[in-house]
Parts: structure tokens; C-alpha cells; sequence
RNA sequence: GCGCCGCUAGCUCAAUUGGCAGAGCAACUGACUCUUAAUCAGUAGGUUCCCGGUUCGAUUCCGGGGCGGCGUACCA
């Protein structure tokens, strides 16, 4: 490998100095009694105690024939303080060939230093890492302030280890994430619902609006695609009379990328028989508003300067009423004129071209979308734009759909699923009509779906929750980067 | 896709009108037995993202490209 900075060679040389003296630089195991964080909390300056913690060194300050050092572990930090008359002469050897990063083992006693931190007194060190490139390791000042570091983000998001391995901060929001997975699995798996896991390569993608990654199978020699939702499959499940399903897991579209858009993304989908949108309504607020308790203690929490209420039940807006409000426009009665007329004072191009469920989409994406800051669900969609939904008893120009939103953003969606296969049918062909006349977000007609349906599904209420958007929100993430350990990236030159 | 901004030492950042490319931290040598952005003395470290152009001379100006951030469009 070329291009090594003089740190590197510096580090490098260390190594040898270090095999020279019989010191294995990469260690197989070390038995560790206590977590930075056990050993801090267990301080008693009466009866001191001896502890064995494994950690990365953060900081390093010699003075000579005493060292001090900063020992970071997956709990927290420690202050280590050697000293050569009391870790002998060939271990502080060892501890001058050290440096910032490396992984090391230490047994010694706790006590508190003349200036009040709580330390171990090393009695002995072992190195069980050896760094051998340096770690970008900011410096804290008394005030917190850190100084240097790792602030590119691009070398952030290609070198997600050092970005971890330097900000606590940053390994923090994916315990946040692990937790508020966590608690959703052991949510669903107490009301009955089965995990289950369905195929990432279908032969024909569907359950969402959106263009797909394609992939070929060599021995079958046949194109696949990488699937845009898990809906289908799911509620093949509940045919099959699996009557309560759900499956958190990668969903891949071939869309652009920005703050809230990642090619791949984890999505929950849950479908419950018997049930229809208004109990989702229900097990979403319970679920949500639990997530938000277990993950942040309370379930109304400041965000990005607004004070979000989860408590349920959340409002409930209709969607034609919003349109009507935010818009003034009646979508009952408004001709596809009337639907650009709104849309031209906000300069949105190319209208002329756009079919009405476009037209529709693009009114409420404009207009009432932005308003929707608080948790809210909308309901009562257009039905020509839920090709999946079942009509709304008494109104069937709308579909039984709901979508969740926090801070104008979608994070679910959910329906009374429709369940009569020829209506079924019909929708995808509208689908196939709309891709033929040039939406290739359009569905595909699956026939074997609706043969699944013919069979007869129950009526089943499903919902599928944008798991990335909602550990931002819980994770105070302005962008889907960060909730990801390792976003997409163009590739590095 | 498009627009704006950025890319300089391992890291964080400077560099006047186009005039020898600098600092702090990290590194190296030395001093230092309660320090904490440790301190002190000294040393070394550069394809200024890449390619081309203008110029006596380019980190700087111009053109093209790469990567990233933000905004915008599509989408969850």
C-alpha cells in the first residue's frame, strides 16, 4: 500500500520495537472485570477495589516517569494514571511505546486524584490492539468544546468505523435505533403477530409506487428484481391464514438520494386479518407513542425546536378537507384545470403533461404536507391513487387508507386492504394503462396475487412504517445518513 | 437531473491584488512522579482532488472532470 503518512511509519516502526520485545501487538483475549462505567459508579474511596478494564486510548499525557491517560469502552470513559516505580520498569516500557487508539487492557485500583477524578492507579497493562493508523481523536477543552477531530462528512460516511470509534455520540444513535427495533418486535410479537420473512428477489415487484433495481439469476437465467415493498408477500401470508404478520426489513428503490432518501431502507409491514384501517389507526398510535416512551422516557419530546405530542389519539384529518383548506379546491367537483390552477401560483412545471392522480398527488404534496408538523394521520385518500386499498363504505371515490405524519413527512401508510380479487384486478390493469401511458412508477399486474385473493383473504388491516424516518425523528437526525451506518455513497476515487 | 458551496500536512483550519504554502493538534528527539486542550525546548512532515488553459509566475483566474454537503425535482 503506498502513500503511508510519517504517523503511520512512525506507528509502524513502534510495532516492530514491540515485537522486538516480545510483546504480541495484537492479543487474543483479555479478562475484563468491569466497564468504564461499572467502575466509575462503584467508587467507594473506603474500600477501594481492584478492576480489569479493556478499552480504546483516547487521550494520552506524559510526564515522564508518570503517564496519565483517558480509556474509552463501550460504556464510557476512564481516567488511567501509571507510574513507573509502581507498574515496574518493563511495563512502562510498554506504556511510552503506546498511542492514541490503541486497545489496551489495564488492572489496577480506583482511587480519586488530588484534582477530584475518579482514576485507576495501573498495577498493569497489557496492549491488545495495536493502532496502526491514526485515529482523527479530537482533544475536549474544560468546556466540552472539542477541538480537531473528524468533521468531513464525507470521510464520516465512507470511514463509518472511525466516525464511531471517535464519536460516542454518533455509536449512540444506533443504540437508539437498536432499541426502538427492539421495542416494535416485542410490541408485535405480544399481540400475536408472526415475523416472517419474504423474498428480496421477486420476479415482479409491487406493493408501492416506485422504479426497481434489476438483477439477473444466472442459473435460471432470468431478470429479478430487488423488491420496492414487502405488501404482496405479506398478505399472500394472510391468505395462507397466517392471520397476523409483520416483517421489518430492506425495501430497495431506484430513486434519488437526499437527507430523507436512501436506494435502501428499512420498512416494518404489519397485517392483521379481521381488522381494518381504523384499528391500524389504533395499533399505530399504541405502538409509536410506546416507541417514543421506551426509547426517550416520555412520549412528549422537543424536537428540532417543537414539542411533539405522541400521547394518542393523534388527530385525524380527512384528505379531501385539506385539499380543500390548504388549496381551495374541491376534489370532488374540480375539473383537471381546476387542480393547476393552485399549483401554477406555486411555479410547479410541467402540469400539462401530468395525468389527475398526479395532478391530485402534487396538490397535496404542495400544499398540505408542510402543515402537517405535529403527529397527525390523514385519512381517506383518493381511491384512483391506492390501487391496494379497499373502498371507503359509503364514499367509494375514496379508498380506507391513512397515512402517519411528523414534520410534514410520511412515515406510514395504511389501509383496510382490498381483498375482492377482480376489483383487484382491475386496479392493476388502471396500473398497467397509467405505466403504458408513460408513469413507470405504475404497478405491474401480478397475477398471481390476485389468484392468492381468489382464494379469499379476510378482511386485514395492513400498515407499513418508515423505520429510518422515525429513529430521526427519536435520534434528533436532520438527515437519513445518519441514521444509517453506512449510507449509499458514489464510489470513492 | 439541475443550482449553489466545498476539497490545502494524518486531523481541524489559514494563506492579502496572481508572487518562496502556514498554524494548532497528532508525529519524531529531549526534559518532566497528580496531569487533563498537560507544559517546555527542538525536528520533520505538502501531487494545494484530477486534467487542461491563461500567465514570467496559479492554492488563487478560466474550461472540463471527480467526490462531498446543502437546496431543488422524483420518492418512504
Amino acid at each position: 500500500m503506498a502513500g503511508r503518512s510519517h504517523v503511520e511509519e512512525a506507528r509502524r516502526a513502534t510495532l516492530e520495537r514491540l515485537r522486538e520485545r516480545g510483546i504480541d501487538p495484537f492479543a487474543y483475549r483479555y479478562e475484563r472485570t468491569h466497564t468504564t462505567a461499572q467502575a466509575l459508579a462503584g467508587f467507594d474511596p473506603d474500600t477501594a477495589g481492584t478492576v480489569r478494564l479493556a478499552g480504546r486510548l483516547v487521550a494520552l499525557r506524559g510526564h515522564g516517569k508518570t503517564t496519565f491517560a483517558h480509556l474509552e469502552d463501550g460504556a464510557g470513559r476512564m481516567q488511567l494514571y501509571f507510574r513507573r516505580d509502581e507498574v515496574g520498569d518493563e511495563a512502562y516500557e510498554l506504556v511510552k511505546l503506546l498511542d492514541l487508539g490503541d486497545v489496551i487492557g489495564i488492572e489496577g485500583d480506583v482511587f480519586r486524584t488530588r484534582t477530584g477524578e475518579i482514576t485507576v492507579r495501573a498495577r498493569a497493562v497489557t496492549l491488545l490492539t495495536k493502532a496502526l493508523r491514526p485515529l482523527p481523536l479530537g482533544k475536549s477543552d474544560a468546556a466540552g468544546d472539542v477541538h480537531g477531530g473528524l468533521a468531513d462528512p464525507e470521510t464520516r460516511y465512507r470511514q463509518r468505523y472511525a466516525d464511531l470509534a471517535v464519536h460516542p455520540d454518533v455509536r449512540e444513535v444506533f443504540r437508539v435505533r437498536a432499541r426502538a427495533i427492539s421495542y416494535v418486535r416485542a410490541f408485535l410479537d405480544e399481540r400475536g403477530f408472526l415475523e416472517v420473512e419474504t423474498p428480496v428477489l421477486q420476479p415482479l415487484y409491487g406493493g408501492a409506487m416506485a422504479r426497481p433495481f434489476t438483477t439477473h439469476h444466472n442459473s435460471l437465467d432470468r431478470n429479478l428484481y430487488l423488491r420496492i415493498a414487502t405488501e404482496l408477500y405479506l398478505k399472500r401470508c394472510v391468505v395462507g391464514g397466517l392471520e397476523r404478520v409483520y416483517e421489518i426489513g430492506k425495501d430497495f428503490r431506484n430513486e434519488g438520494i437526499d437527507r430523507l432518501h436512501n436506494p435502501e431502507f428499512t420498512m416494518l409491514e404489519v397485517y392483521q386479518a379481521y381488522a381494518d384501517y381504523t384499528d391500524m389507526m389504533a395499533l399505530t398510535e399504541e405502538m409509536v407513542a410506546g416507541v417514543v416512551q421506551h426509547v426517550t422516557g416520555g412520549v412528549r419530546i422537543e424536537r428540532f425546536g417543537r414539542l411533539l405530542d405522541f400521547s394518542p389519539p393523534w388527530p385525524r384529518r380527512s384528505y379531501l378537507e385539506l385539499v380543500h383548506e390548504h388549496a381551495g379546491v374541491d376534489l370532488r367537483t374540480a375539473d383537471d384545470d381546476a387542480l393547476r390552477a393552485p399549483l401554477r401560483t406555486r411555479g410547479v412545471e410541467a402540469l400539462d403533461a401530468l395525468p389527475r392522480t398526479k395532478l391530485v398527488d402534487e396538490i397535496f404534496k404542495e400544499f398540505v404536507e408542510p402543515t402537517l408538523q405535529d403527529p397527525s394521520f390523514v385519512v381517506d385518500f383518493p381511491i384512483e391513487v391506492s390501487p391496494l386499498a379497499k373502498p371507503k363504505r359509503g364514499d367509494p371515490i375514496l379508498a380506507e387508507r391513512f397515512e402517519f405524519f411528523v414534520f410534514g413527512r410520511e412515515l406510514a401508510n395504511a389501509f383496510s386492504e382490498l381483498n375482492d380479487p377482480d376489483d383487484q384486478r382491475r386496479r392493476f390493469a388502471a396500473q398497467v394503462a397509467a405505466r403504458a401511458a408513460g408513469d413507470d412508477e405504475a404497478q405491474r399486474m401480478d397475477e398471481d396475487f390476485v389468484r392468492a385473493l381468489e382464494y379469499g383473504m379476510p378482511p386485514t388491516g395492513g400498515m407499513g412504517l418508515g423505520i429510518d424516518r422515525l429513529i430521526m425523528v427519536l435520534a434528533k437526525q436532520t438527515s437519513i445518513r445518519d441514521v444509517i451506518l453506512f449510507p449509499m455513497l458514489r464510489a470513492e476515487t
